[in-house]
RNA sequence: GGCUCCGUAGCUCAAUUGUAUAGAGCACUGGAUUUCGGCUCCAGCGGUUGGGGGUUAGAAUCCCUCCGGGGUCACCA
């Protein structure tokens, strides 16, 4: 409709103004509550135009339009708005087109370019927490939209499976996992532990040994005990042992934090797990296999929680294969003239005409840096999927800027789809408690945080469901999809840019702007359609309120899609589910279904409810959420 | 300190391509069912949109400034 009046309007541009105008001029919104009207049309643009007051302004085009769309039923103007009504048989033919499209408001599949969306990228080093699963939820949940807005899409995510911390857990392993007595050291398998949880607890025991063992020399230094030590670093230490003379409190704290770095850089743990790394470079095969090991025991734990969260992916990519990457760019920059190198022989980029920095590509010894990494890996994906037109990377934004800097160095290299990539940014999930630190034991596990959802779903929905009838199995799985709905929509529901709080009692409500209100509404509507049977014509019913309200957020829907497309926004779905899901439940409370006499009023009604229920299910599925029919 | 993001009701969030009286949920108070699932609905309470200035017919939204908070400024990832 907007469109129809649009092209009305610019194509009669010249009769009816005497001029050419805009399109940007031709500003629609919705109708305020408070005002009669199913559009409104701004009309200050033109009373600038026409020289006349809004009021006048927004009159003569009341008038001219409805002339020209027969849509339009009546108008009425305020203060320079014109609110447009349109016929009843308008809203009653948008119902009947809503209702008879099974994908209404998504776009053909396939029909637009392929984009990759890269999502959870894990440290195989330690479980995955709270942060991990609004990571999943989001990459999850914008590959689906982003199909719904015709593109293909493939999912990937980049595991960084090699580096000094997987070498932490490693040789924390080996050197502290207590024998079993049939002589072996811990494993999932004897231990029963999940694979990512005992991987993660040897990478704390590593840093609990590490500090003691930094802490032990700190205190051999403070006694004078200074044999076995290399003389530069004792100088050191002296060095700052008597700057602490005469300080304050903060700057005594200051310089003890440095002289600890000091004794860290001397213990055997961080001497003997450099080694590890050089050796695992090397290819050193008891090195390679030990790794290969503990991050199989990670990859099945990780399956497990996958399985949970509900997300997959297409196509996976290690580090391991991926960090040697990015050499041959580092050649292509240089004969481009995009990268110059330094006297020491590292590779710099000068981004300082676009108001950033010089940022390292490759330093000085040869190694790639993990920019390097990520122009080879995005180059080399362009390579396993030639068509693919953009990215979207969903990772913290902490990194607004090296993604900043990523694009901007694959723009000056010359390659077109740099544009279409998109650093999908999203903001720390903070607890009420504050931060979570990993140091200070503060993180919520995604695993706890699960079974947690699920359990109080199992305690809340056992009082006042509906479960008779149902096996346990089923049972279980409603828990699991009400637990999980909640979760979801408790951590989509919010602007993915924006920082959050994480409430855990609040992500378990039932009531309000909540996943399992949404699901409500779903199963209620199921109820009704099943003790409904067929359902007929509708062609002589009367539009209420209460009815043409909902059918009109139900013709918003292409447009909600399309703008949660745009915007990467799962957020923009949630809310407008919301809107719908009250209005509904408005309507519900209202206006009787089955009981309604007239047969024609009664076909209207159950007809919307299933386009409802339709909708809500399918935006549900994008968020990554069931709907369950019974709850 | 440089760069960057943010600050909206007691709390959690909408509205940020400028537009009518800034909206929801939670919490709190009071109501609704001879009716289809009460995990429902209705009403009330609650705001100088961090402060100040500017641009505009019109500012939560754009510009400047100050205050407060986060992130980032590694030859880490």
């Amino acid at each position: 409709m907007e469109n129809l009046i649009k092209s009305v309007l610019l194509q009669n541009a010249e009769t009816f103004f005497g001029a050419q105008i805009e399109e940007k001029n031709i500003q629609f919104q919705v109708t305020r509550k408070e005002f009669e009207g199913d559009l409104t049309l701004v009309a200050f643009p033109f009373a600038k135009l026409w020289k006349l007051s809004p009021q006048d302004a927004a009159q003569k085009l009341g008038e001219l339009l409805i002339q020209h769309v027969v849509e339009i039923e009546k108008f009425n103007v305020i203060q320079g708005f014109l609110n447009i009504v349109l016929k009843e048989n308008y809203w009653k033919n948008q119902l009947t087109e809503i209702a008879s499209n099974e994908t209404f408001g998504w776009e053909q599949p396939n029909s637009k370019g392929t984009l990759l969306v890269e999502y959870s990228s894990p440290n195989t080093n330690k479980p995955l927490h709270l942060g991990h699963l609004r990571n999943n939820f989001l990459g999850f949940s914008v590959a689906e939209i982003l199909k719904a807005n015709g593109h293909k899409v493939v999912k990937t995510q980049i595991i960084n499976d090699r580096g000094i911390h997987i070498c932490k857990s490693m040789l924390a392993w080996e050197r502290f996992s207590p024998l079993n007595d049939k002589g072996e050291r811990e494993t999932p398998q004897n231990t029963g532990l999940k694979g990512d949880k005992l991987v993660g607890k040897y990478y704390v025991e590593f840093d609990k040994h590490f500090n003691a063992e930094a802490k032990e020399i700190l205190n051999q230094w403070e006694t004078g005990v200074v044999e076995g030590f290399k003389p530069e670093t004792i100088e050191q230490f002296k060095k700052f042992a008597n700057a602490r003379e005469g300080k304050d409190e903060k700057a005594v704290e200051d310089i003890n934090a440095k002289i600890k770095e000091l004794a860290k850089n001397e213990t055997s743990l961080l001497r003997d797990v450099k080694e590890m790394l050089v050796k695992w470079e090397a290819r050193d095969p008891q090195t390679y296999l030990l790794w290969n090991t503990m991050n199989g025991w990670v990859y099945d734990g990780f399956a497990t929680t996958y399985k949970m969260m509900g997300v997959d992916f297409d196509k996976l990519y290690y580090e391991s294969e991926t960090y040697l990457l990015g050499k041959d760019i580092v050649d292509e920059g240089l004969n481009k003239n995009v990268f110059y190198r330094k006297q020491d022989g590292s590779v710099w980029v000068d981004l300082t005409g676009d108001g950033l920095d010089e940022k390292l590509v490759l330093r000085s010894d040869g190694t790639a840096v993990y920019m390097t990494q990520d122009l080879g890996t995005a180059l080399d994906r362009k390579k396993d999927f030639e068509d693919m037109e953009g990215m979207v990377y969903t990772v913290g934004n902490e990194q607004d800027y090296h993604f900043k800097v990523l694009f901007l160095i694959l723009k000056k290299l010359g390659y077109a789809w740099a544009d279409k990539c998109f650093h999908l940014s999203y903001g720390m999930v903070d607890l009420p408690s504050g931060k979570m630190k990993s140091r200070e034991g503060t993180v919520v596990d995604a695993d706890d945080l699960m079974d947690e959802v699920i359990t109080s779903a199992k305690e809340m929905t056992s009082e006042r469901g509906h479960l008779e009838g149902m096996s346990n199995d089923e049972k279980e799985n409603l828990f699991r999809q009400i637990g999980m709905g909640g979760l979801k929509y408790y951590l989509l529901k919010v602007d993915p840019k924006k920082r959050m709080m994480f409430n855990p009692e609040e992500s378990i409500e039932l009531n309000g702007n909540t996943g399992p209100f949404l699901q409500y509404a779903h199963a209620r509507i199921q109820s009704l359609l099943v003790k409904a049977g067929e359902v007929g014509e509708f062609q002589d019913a009367l539009l209420g309120a209460e009815e043409k309200e909902i059918i009109k957020l139900l013709s918003q829907y292409p447009s909600v899609i399309k703008e949660a497309g745009d915007h990467y926004s799962p957020a923009v779905i949630a809310n407008y589910l919301f809107e719908l899901v009250k209005a509904f439940n408005h309507f519900y409370q209202a206006v009787p279904v089955l009981i309604e006499k007239n047969p024609d009023v009664k076909n209207l009604r159950l007809v919307l409810c299933k386009s409802v229920a339709d909708i809500v299910k399918r935006s549900l599925l994008l968020l990554g959420i069931e709907s369950p029919n019974k709850m």
